[in-house]
DNA sequence: CTGTTAATACCGACCGGATGGTATGTATAA
DNA sequence: TTATACATACCATCCGGTCGGTATTAACAG
């Protein structure tokens, strides 16, 4: 009843259905009879529909990016990231949805809504490079080509995921990718070894 | 005039539309207008919406199929597989399009392209898989492994480079990507230097 | 304690524009 | 005359958004 509950419940509504039949696919009335509540009840606490979905993408990116301040320590490695990335991605009930990248373009096709995106991506990128191990690369530019592959193998795998989901096995990606990114650390061949696990 | 000239005619016509406002952002009214036609002759050529998407994913779909069949010859390195990827997107013109992931989604939804989709894209994997060199991986669960490491990484860019197009340089990334696979070879230390360029 | 006012939270009928699809008619050519 | 390749008008429906109204509660005045 009281307003700020009302907008988390239907926050939390408008999510799951988003998630399960894409933005378009989603009505406004499917959202508010989920809510055991009426059209006017949901105009009278967003602006449009538009407007749920922005709340939406906030508290998800904001989950995203605080979890990524809590890995970047210098020294990180990329696979602290990748792993941070993808379990996210699974608690925010991400993982199971086809549409979560019809949500995705939906997104950034709205203005306020791509910047503010563009925003905490690059906020991202840029956290990334600056905690990643020196090992992994001489320059600074070095460490971000790094940066950027890992977020786009991320991406890839969270899509290809999600659409071949018996295809794709996470796990063995995960280990391929550490595999692969580790071989790029120099001057750690003597102490390497001990210095993972 | 021709049924078959008009349907190709509609069909690129479609094709651009769609890449430029997405699959629901285009209106058959739209289509038709552009080709300088009417509602009466869409539907005496496609039975519906859905159906000239479909022949737009086939026609793409094949293309992507056969430009990886060029390339799946014995001993076929995974930044060919890449490069061939990402030049077969940029020549269907996916490159520009911010709605290529929301057209993917779109299909996907629909059964009949999902499963035609899942089964060239299978396809396209166990080929990868097949030609793969021997020195990328021991046993064929390994180099299966890297196939969809590299289609995971290929979709990953693509997407990436679609929605920040400023931040992503696919040059660097193809260069890094090649680095890291070219370490898995196993036994090639003395040849490898004057194996590639 | 009572009456008035006002803000909050919500209902439900309705609007209006968009849009996929259809039905009917028609010009042209074989 | 018959099939092809369209045009035109129209329908049905969906859906985001609006708007007038209302129940409830609280604050405050008399």
């Amino acid at each position: 009843m009281p307003a700020e509950q009302r907008q988390k419940q239907l926050l939390g509504v408008a999510r799951k259905l988003f998630l399960k039949k894409g933005y378009r696919g989603t009505t406004v009335e499917e959202i508010v009879r989920k809510a055991h509540l009426t059209k006017g009840a949901f105009y009278y606490h967003f602006n449009s529909k538009e407007d749920i979905l922005l709340a939406i993408f906030k508290e998800t990116s904001e989950r995203f990016y605080r979890a990524f301040e809590a890995v970047s320590k210098p020294g990180a490695r990329p696979n602290d990231f990748l792993m941070t990335l993808l379990s996210i991605h699974k608690a925010s009930n991400l993982a199971e949805s086809r549409n979560m990248v019809d949500i995705w373009t939906q997104g950034t096709r709205i203005p306020k809504i791509h910047r503010y995106l563009e925003k905490r991506h690059q906020q991202g990128i840029e956290m990334f490079t600056d905690c990643l191990d020196r090992s992994y690369g001489r320059t600074r530019k070095e460490r971000r080509e790094l940066a950027i592959f890992t977020f786009s193998f991320y991406e890839g795998l969270a899509v290809r995921k999600a659409r071949w989901p018996k295809v794709v096995d996470i796990e063995s990606q995960l280990k391929l990718f550490s595999r692969l990114v580790e071989t790029l650390r120099q001057g750690e061949t003597a102490k390497g070894k001990s210095h993972h696990n």
